[in-house]
DNA sequence: AGATTTCATCGGCGATCCACGATAAATAAC
DNA sequence: GTTATTTATCGTGGATCGCCGATGAAATCT
């Protein structure tokens, strides 16, 4: 499989080099805490890992997969984007999702320094 | 330094083996979601990477590094308790907590699985 | 144009959070 | 026994969350 880096183009997600911002202080336990509350949510957390797995989905395919009404998947969403880990990208009637690795890489390198 | 496991004796750390619980799946979710929610406040993180670097911290330390009432950091301390990340052991009139390297440790592999 | 599909937003309700001061409980010190 | 110290808990007010149905906005289909 060679295990390529991404396997679609998905969304549209920024190439992105090496992240310079400190990992710790009041600065980033703002961000860590940021992070954190966004992924507060069973159901957060499970949009999370439906959008690694397939690298992009349809906003209707991801309400099928939750137990929720469609207007509160909507607002799961709209906290994963504006925690900035996941992007939505309008296409038609439609809205894609994907993850943003760099946010992702990010939070993963919080959780590791404390 | 040899690098010892654990300086201090701390609080009483509970010895550990490996963690056996899978790191997907909807229990997975749930745990997930709730380490997250308990970090879901710059206040809790900067609480926990104290406890990280001092190893174990007595109630009056942490209220005097925030800027926040004594109930309120009380209130924080139990919330991060709940969630078993940290642990209280009252000694005499005071409380020393420390955190739970297991909990820690199994927060960073649920966040490493996403 | 009109009807349909897809998603976001609004309004509302109950629950939870965050902050604080005040008070209680438990131990230590005198 | 009294007083001080330390921490937990209570009560409260304002803000935010989580959920839903209903409505709005935008593109597509016929």
């Amino acid at each position: 499989m060679k295990s390529s880096p991404a396997a679609e183009p998905a969304c549209g997600a920024a190439l992105d080099g090496p992240d310079l911002r400190a990992v710790e202080g009041p600065e980033a336990d703002a961000e860590l805490a940021e992070f954190a509350k966004a992924l507060g949510h069973p159901a957060r957390v499970r949009i999370l890992r439906l959008l690694v797995r397939k690298n992009a989905c349809i906003c209707g395919q991801i309400v099928d997969e939750l137990p929720l009404a469609q207007s509160t998947v909507s607002q799961h969403l709209k906290v994963l984007k504006e925690s900035g880990l996941i992007r939505g990208e309008v296409s038609g009637p439609r809205t894609c999702y994907c993850i943003e690795p760099r946010a992702l890489r990010r939070l993963k390198a919080l959780i590791g320094s404390v």
